[in-house]
DNA sequence: AATAAATATACAACTAGACAAATATTAGCC
DNA sequence: GGCTAATATTTGTCTAGTTGTATATTTATT
């Protein structure tokens, strides 16, 4: 019979210690060298229990920051693996809402043509993170019509909504006009945000909407973690 | 392998972003904090993507007033546009079509709740290709129930479209009851039929038809090689 | 002997914080 | 208005600490 190996006893009192409320959640962890100091290992050793333990989703290791337990490690041992499920019309607009930029600038070509543009017109960018549960779904990048919308900005950051925002712009109403969808890997920066491996499957979405007259007043990209979302569509 | 490096993303990002016109040329950038707290990471590492940048002439700081893109505007190469568009009312019919597996058996479990049927009950499979100039495009399997529809596969073969080879079994008219998606990565097998890597992104659709009576008639999966399509949905 | 586990060492990548230097903004004053 | 001084912003530099990765070596088990 193979006796236990270091790392596998350090992993688990590093887990009853996280189950024991030691150390909550996000709360980060000592050092890979204290711990290897704690536990008379090398740090290597320490390192593959921590592994296990990421790979359990019960730890989450930043490089240069140290290790942090997971959001919700009650959902350890088993059963950790959520599926979301999540309206298309929802898209970016989830409860919980991180923002990680705000700008007005010029609008690309391709924002020119999706919102119908003159040359050279100002937008507005809206850029954030949806997270359910504390765990980020998805980023989004949200642009609006500078001229159409002054003071916007203002707007999302206060009401952290959409649809309210633009209703203080008269904007009862919208609806999406088109969608686009494809499977795309995650770039380093994207899988940074959404916690996963960079390559990783992203489910990107590309969306119009416009007001009741017909006319482009948001053109969206949602790129959502292939493996924490499904989209459902209903067919009318 | 390293993987790429987080700093070389978000020059990355910022090149295209100018080379997009989102800035142009003497416009400040955002503030180091700004595209730190933007990407999610230390402002040191985005001061190593600027340095990057500033190193290939597209960018100028000056200290205490900002970063500037450089006046020569660079000319960046637009990447390739995405080949075919494909309108998700239409998925995993297309003209051109591959025959890979044709087969009755036994229902799955899955099977058996989507379609509905009895323990135990046949269903038909079909398993193909879909391509488009001559380019597969996706690779599809749908399952019907087998008592209600007897030698469909027969009627399958013969006029390579499910449209038709329902007709003859008295379906002049069904639609889609629910459609899901999601990214995934490519299987071995699905690479090989797609022309695609292992690991490709994937764009998974699983969807349910009914007839006019609202029974299940069809369970259809398609996964379409992510780089290669779009899936544009029409938005009643 | 072969294999896996653990150690040892070195360097790269990223974070954290503090402070200095240059610039931009604002307020007060003439 | 125009000038100056104070204040806030923004980039530049430095030191230190932490995780990620690679290579090589030793030790224990089979």
């Amino acid at each position: 019979m193979p006796r236990t190996a270091i790392w596998t006893s350090i992993s688990n009192t590093l887990t009853r210690d996280i189950a024991e409320g030691r150390y909550g959640p996000g709360d980060k962890l000592p050092t890979e060298a204290a711990l290897s100091a704690r536990f008379g290992v090398n740090r290597h050793t320490v390192r593959r229990a921590l592994a296990a333990m990421a790979q359990d989703g019960l730890v989450h290791a930043r490089r240069g920051a140290g290790v942090f337990v997971a959001q919700k490690p009650t959902e350890y041992p088993i059963g950790r693996r959520v599926r979301f499920h999540q309206n298309l019309a929802a898209a970016g607009r989830s409860p919980a809402k991180e923002v990680l930029m705000c700008e007005t600038r010029a609008a690309d070509a391709r924002e020119t043509e999706a919102l119908v543009l003159a040359p050279a017109a100002q937008v507005h960018v809206y850029e954030g993170l949806s997270l359910a549960d504390d765990m980020p779904v998805a980023v989004f990048r949200s642009v609006f019509p500078a001229e159409r919308f002054p003071g916007l900005l203002t707007d999302l950051m206060d009401t952290k909504s959409v649809t309210a925002a633009l209703k203080r712009h008269g904007i009862n109403d919208y609806t999406r006009a088109s969608t686009r969808l494809t499977a795309k890997q995650a770039t380093a920066t994207q899988a940074l945000h959404l916690r996963i491996a960079e390559g990783a499957p992203i489910l990107r979405s590309v969306g119009i909407n416009i007001d009741e007259t017909g006319t482009p007043i948001e053109y969206g990209h949602t790129w959502f973690a292939g493996d924490r979302v499904t989209l459902t569509l209903q067919d009318s």
